[in-house]
DNA sequence: CGGCTTTGACCGGCGC
DNA sequence: GCGCCGGTCAAAGCCG
């Protein structure tokens, strides 16, 4: 994986566009300086010319702007980049399987050292400490993973749509968090053994966490169910177990790149396995569609429109 | 009537 | 051993 090379295709895209404008550009200076040797151009090749230029000046303004938002992207990319490495360097042996059982003492623990518990991150993070003092390697192999979900605040419900079938079998308040979670099973097999709990963030209440214990031993109920949430933004972060929990808000990633640099991704827990943001870029760098939109939305930007 | 939700009871792990 | 706590069970109720 490496940012760099799509942020420099992108930039070679750039500068290739560039390139083309400025062929374009220089063409028609030649062909005005041909028509002013030679011939009188007329009035309106004049004003189309000049138009054009006007256009390409703009093009050219866009195409800055994007070359900057491109590189904020990988700015804000390497910085990410270097925390984790940090973090790994610091954490290196965070590789430990959780273990539910010992869940609360980590939760008791986290709530004193980390009062921000956003997210119950205490659920799926495990000190340093802890992962010395016991590793359970026989306990939860099950693939643990959270979403979040951003709702409507006036929505109360503690139902996250992500294209499977659930029965709730419980609903608890827990210490850590004032509002209840929500004890879901798989329905849509019985032999599924995929659990999901769902509970409010603390911090921010708006934001469904929903925990997936366990993998589904069928093929989704509905795909479509999974991206009709209107109202929601669903980020999923799956997570092997014991890595620490990342919660990246894209809701606000829409927003100017400006904004990028306070958007987040909005990191709960402060630690996040590199492991994990390197899958994550891989996924967007080579992901072909990415790379289409993203080819598309910049030259949709540049090339002139009828 | 079947499936789902609600909710109090129960169970087991953990700390003291 | 006891209390706390999270997780699960299961009866009752609701709804289409």
């Amino acid at each position: 994986m490496d940012c760099s090379s799509w942020i420099n295709t992108s930039l070679d895209l750039n500068i290739n566009s560039h390139r083309v404008y400025e062929d374009v550009l220089q063409k028609k200076e030649v062909e005005n300086n041909f028509f002013s040797l030679g011939l009188r151009k007329s009035s309106v090749k004049e004003e189309s010319n000049g138009a054009l230029v006007e256009e390409l000046k703009r093009v050219s303004a866009e195409n800055k702007k994007l070359t900057e938002m491109l590189t904020e992207m990988c700015e804000n990319y390497n910085t990410l980049r270097s925390n984790l490495t940090e973090y790994m360097r610091n954490n290196p042996d965070n590789k430990e399987v959780i273990s539910t059982s010992k869940k609360r003492k980590s939760e008791s623990s986290n709530n004193n050292s980390n009062p921000l518990g956003v997210n119950g991150n205490s659920e799926s993070s495990s000190t340093d400490e802890e992962t010395c003092k016991k590793p359970r390697e026989e306990t939860i192999k099950a693939k643990v993973s959270k979403v979040y979900h951003r709702t409507e605040p006036s929505d109360i419900s503690l139902i996250v749509k992500d294209g499977y079938q659930w029965r709730k079998y419980g609903q608890k308040v827990t210490r850590d968090n004032p509002s209840p979670r929500a004890y879901f099973k798989c329905s849509f097999a019985p032999t599924c053994p995929v659990k999901k709990k769902v509970q409010r963030s603390v911090d921010d209440p708006s934001i469904l966490v929903a925990t997936y214990e366990g993998e589904h031993n069928h093929p989704i109920s509905s795909q479509m169910e999974a991206t009709s949430g209107s109202n929601r933004c669903m980020t999923t972060v799956s997570v092997p177990c014991s890595a620490p929990t990342v919660t990246l808000d894209w809701t606000k990633s829409k927003s100017s790149c400006k904004e990028s640099k306070n958007m987040n991704p909005k990191i709960h827990s402060p630690e996040v396995p590199q492991i994990l943001v390197e899958h994550m870029a891989s996924s967007l760098t080579n992901d072909p569609n990415f790379r289409a939109a993203l080819v598309a939305a910049i030259s949709g930007q540049m090339l002139p429109k009828n």
